[in-house]
DNA sequence: GATCTCACG
DNA sequence: GACGTACGTGAGATCA
């Protein structure tokens, strides 16, 4: 029979934390509640024979009886203030005991315990609610129990009429009578307990003693109960648990399963647990005691899970004690790891490489993982390891491989198999290897992107990293195998053996993480995020990377070329007023003469290293009071940033093969959801100053085409006015006006007609303020106004725009409660300093926590408008291509003729990608460069 | 490799 | 009232 065990989390961290003495970690975070929880719930993993097992929480104190009876427990005083910041921790402590943890906004954890009861007897399992709450007592039936965890004893039907004089279907109706004080459950006044158990059991139920009540004797209880017969009603209403709760996560999640040993002790560790994690440490070596093989065994956790009743769900598949990695040499081998990954359906690839640039790195070989510690090397272009000598005179020869041809005939096949999908880590960089020997892969899951989605910028999500935390198993690294510095070699001359078990095991590991990974997102809510944002990005950034975008290479030379002649004039100019030689590109150098030599006043030091700043606003100042030196050198600098980082970096850049740049988008970087852009980095191509905006006509359409670029207007903006709900703004926007001019007519109190262009420009920057989380001294500083002036402003737009203030606060209690915020998609974003002590960090994660949302909101819609154009263009028979994204704008490569249909369809699919409570707006350019198209 | 500066949204 | 500041990135040059 199969077993359920509900655990009442809420009463759980109460008895943890009023039966142990105060206890906090090192950084002062009170910890006794956690400890004493985790312990708990440890023992009780580990002691009880349930199949299945899950944490109940309350989600908060609202919940549907406010609505039935607005007192309902609100006399309860606010949880202590040492238990507060534990209440998440206690989260984290389930999920690193690998238990299933619900809990659901609206319902409290005793509604989903009933739920889930019903729900187990339905499918005829048996039930232990662990939990000594009465208000559960009415659930306890044949196949139902209560577990007192803390006297160790079963609540049963006899325990229940004990304690309420009635059997457990009817304690409901006992308690509407007697009510509840602690909860303010109203009842019947002047009966308690005793006396509604004995009418119960005269009058047989609740609406039958009230219906009958005129034929009670004694006059006074007669009198209160048709006095209060409403009253009784309502309470049995508060006091029965809802059992029909909707869209619960599913019971057959809640299977056990043990806990990853990486995971535990690193909570463990953060928690300073120490006995905690002397215990399961022991545990662990007793387990694993077994030698390992070089090879096979590949993780430390297989030995302690093997024995344990284990989940599919919610773990990373058990790897059979002997694993065998195989190196494929011929053919017939080949065909039998292609047959067992079409029976496998799921399969994990990942190639070697001569270099780190998909573009131009070589393939060496493929691995392939078709199931937990089976995985095969395919080597294809090794040569003779570099220390096989001539010991015999001959000369050195690369080992047997079987012909690139040979192995992309018969691969070709899988890798497009639909029926068959395959797995990589940062699979992007291998789609790029191997599109260049003809092969194309699909359907698509990517690790690194999973993990991306589950745990944000949290953590790295590199392959060695995650075997780490999540397997505490530590991979072969590509140092070991190839060396570093000057005497590192490439894949190619790696000995087969050797190349063999690193490659293998990074298909193998990639496998066990999708199986871990995968779990992880259908129970912690984050499939639909990866689903429908990150996943479809996969295949599409691969699209853009591939295609580039061409680059004029004369138009840059050119640009160079003049900037350097400019920069030679002033260099002497520069030179000449300073008096004497120095490197003007060097700040330091550039400080001491200005300020040390020169002695101009207005200076300031960096915190860090005392040294004089002379970043563009310190210069700028200088130059406003009438220095030639400062000037000039802003001059130089800014003709040095263009040189430098554009113009000859990107004429180094460009293909040689495609004549045009590919950047590298990175999917897995940033904190809000975006994207990010390197090698070149596309994303910030100047566009601010005229001299810039050269750099980017130099990005042009290939002959017979055009370029496109569409950009949301004020997408940010807009989502301050949809997750912060402001009327006023969201009016606006519905009307289609001038946002900041309406700000400043809101905020300065001035008429939209005839504004001062001053005004309107301060409330531009108040707006962009909001969007980061303002402070005075940032708006300050930006307007240049005193930090009483910028106060005044923001306490202005606070009075016009009341919910903003509601929205950061409620933001920053988010964040504090969780360790992240949501954008309005769903995605996590991870704030973690905010529970720092330093209150200069703590402040400076409050803002992160603030924007987050909102760009991160921004970029999940840009995301599903991606997501959607490619089948829409296919759909409408375009043939543009998308090129770049910059946050906010999608930059595509058309055919001339079909220019102007391809800017209506994109400009409608961006507009339509995601509804707010505010309209989106896309606008759209073509033009023959990126500078005239935008 | 850290620091400073500056390009973009 | 103290913290020391607007949010998010990547790249090039200098300097230790």
């Amino acid at each position: 029979m199969q077993h359920l065990f509900l655990i009442d989390g809420s009463g759980f961290i109460f008895r943890a934390y009023h039966a142990l003495p105060p206890l906090t970690r090192s950084d002062g975070t009170p910890t006794n509640a956690v400890s004493g929880f985790t312990s708990m719930l440890m023992k009780l993993v580990e002691d009880n024979t349930a199949d299945h097992i899950a944490v109940i929480f309350d989600a908060g104190r609202r919940t549907f009886r406010n609505d039935l009876y607005p007192e309902y427990k609100a006399h309860r005083p606010p949880a202590p203030e040492d238990l507060i910041p534990q209440f998440p921790l206690v989260r984290q402590a389930v999920q690193a005991l690998n238990v299933a943890c619900v809990e659901m906004e609206g319902f409290e954890a005793d509604d989903l315990i009933a739920t889930y009861a019903r729900q187990a007897r339905e499918k005829g399992m048996k039930v232990t609610i662990v939990s000594s709450d009465k208000d559960l007592m009415q659930l306890v039936a044949d196949d139902v129990e209560l577990w007192d965890a803390m006297k160790n004893k079963a609540i049963n039907r006899d325990a229940v009429i004990e304690k309420f004089g009635v059997p457990p279907e009817k304690v409901v109706d006992v308690q509407a009578l007697a009510g509840d004080s602690a909860d303010n459950v109203p009842g019947v006044p002047g009966i308690g307990v005793k006396t509604a158990a004995q009418l119960i059991e005269e009058y047989g139920d609740l609406d039958t003693l009230l219906a009958r009540a005129g034929e009670i004797k004694q006059p006074k209880r007669r009198q209160t109960l048709l006095d209060n017969a409403e009253a009784a009603r309502i309470s049995r209403q508060l006091v029965t648990l809802r059992d029909d709760v909707p869209d619960v996560q599913p019971l057959e999640t809640f299977t056990k399963a043990l806990p990853e040993i990486g995971t535990l002790t690193a909570f463990l560790e953060e928690m300073e647990f120490r006995r905690l994690l002397a215990t399961v440490k022991g545990r662990h070596q007793a387990a694993v005691s077994e030698p390992m093989q070089a090879t096979t065994s590949r993780d430390a956790t297989q030995a302690m899970t093997a024995g344990g009743s284990r989940s599919d769900q919610t773990h990373t598949p058990a790897a059979p004690a002997d694993t065998a990695y195989e190196l494929v040499q011929d053919i017939d081998t080949l065909r039998r790891w292609v047959e067992a990954a079409h029976t496998a359906g799921v399969i994990a690839i990942d190639t070697e490489t001569t270099g780190l640039d998909p573009m131009t790195a070589a393939l060496v070989g493929i691995s392939l993982a078709t199931g937990p510690g089976q995985a095969c090397y395919i080597p294809l272009r090794h040569v003779a390891p570099q220390d096989q000598g001539d010991l015999l005179g001959g000369a050195p020869e690369a080992p047997p491989q079987i012909p690139m041809t040979d192995v992309a005939d018969l691969l070709r096949p899988l890798l497009t198999d639909r029926s068959v999908l395959k797995v990589g880590h940062n699979i992007k960089y291998d789609l790029h290897i191997l599109a260049r020997e003809g092969l194309a892969v699909t359907p698509l899951d990517d690790t690194m992107v999973m993990s991306y989605v589950l745990d944000g910028a949290s953590h790295g999500h590199g392959m060695d990293e995650l075997a780490k935390l999540h397997f505490d198993h530590d991979t072969i690294t590509f140092e070991t195998v190839c060396g570093k510095g000057k005497s590192q070699i490439t894949f190619d001359r790696v000995p087969l053996d050797k190349a063999l078990a690193y490659a293998a095991e990074d298909a193998d590991i990639t496998l066990r993480l999708h199986h871990y990974l995968k779990a992880r997102l259908f129970n912690e809510r984050m499939l639909t995020v990866y689903e429908t944002l990150d996943r479809p990005m996969v295949g599409l950034l691969f699209d853009m990377e591939e295609a580039g975008i061409r680059a004029d290479a004369a138009a840059l030379l050119a640009l160079s070329e003049d900037f350097a002649a400019r920069m030679t004039d002033l260099e002497a100019e520069i030179r000449t007023l300073a008096g004497e030689e120095f490197n003007i590109a060097s700040p330091k150098q550039l400080g001491e003469i200005l300020f040390d030599r020169m002695g101009l006043k207005g200076g300031k030091k960096s915190a860090k290293t005392g040294a004089w700043s002379t970043d563009a606003e310190v210069l700028e100042t200088l130059a406003a009071e009438g220095h030639a030196l400062p000037a000039r050198v802003l001059d130089w600098r800014a003709l040095q940033k263009l040189k430098s980082t554009y113009t000859d970096a990107l004429i180094k850049q460009i293909n040689p093969r495609t004549g045009r740049v590919h950047t590298s988008f990175a999917q897995t970087i940033t904190t809000t959801g975006r994207l990010s852009s390197s090698d070149p980095n596309l994303q910030n191509i100047p566009i601010r100053t005229e001299e810039g905006r050269k750099i980017r006509r130099a990005f042009v359409a290939a002959p017979g085409h055009v370029l496109i670029s569409a950009d949301y207007s004020q997408v940010e903006l807009r989502l301050v006015a949809h997750v912060a709900d402001i009327a006023a703004l969201k009016q606006a926007f519905h009307d289609g006006q001038d946002i900041h001019a309406i700000t400043a007519a809101q905020v300065f109190g001035v008429p939209v007609e005839g504004m001062d262009p001053m005004l309107r420009r301060r409330a531009k920057a108040i707006n962009f303020g909001i969007i980061y989380g303002i402070s005075a001294f940032g708006l300050a500083r930006q307007l240049g106004i005193s930090n009483g002036e910028a106060k005044g402003f923001i306490d202005a737009y606070f009075a016009k725009f009341p919910e903003i203030k509601a929205y950061m606060e409620r933001t920053k209690a988010e964040a504090r409660d969780n360790g992240y915020v949501l954008t309005p998609l769903g995605r996590k974003c991870f704030i973690p300093e905010i529970q720092g002590k330093n209150p200069a960090m703590r402040a400076f994660a409050e803002r992160a926590a603030i924007n987050a949302p909102i760009q991160g909101g921004a970029a999940d819609i840009i995301k599903k408008a991606m997501a959607a154009l490619p089948d829409a263009l296919r759909a409408a028979g375009l043939s543009a291509r998308m090129l770049l994204q910059v946050h906010d704008e999608l930059v595509f490569e058309a055919p001339e003729t079909e220019a102007t249909a391809t800017a209506v369809l994109v400009k409608q699919v961006m507009e339509q990608a995601a509804t707010l409570s505010v309209p989106l707006i896309a606008e759209t350019g073509i033009a023959a460069s990126w500078a005239e198209a935008h």
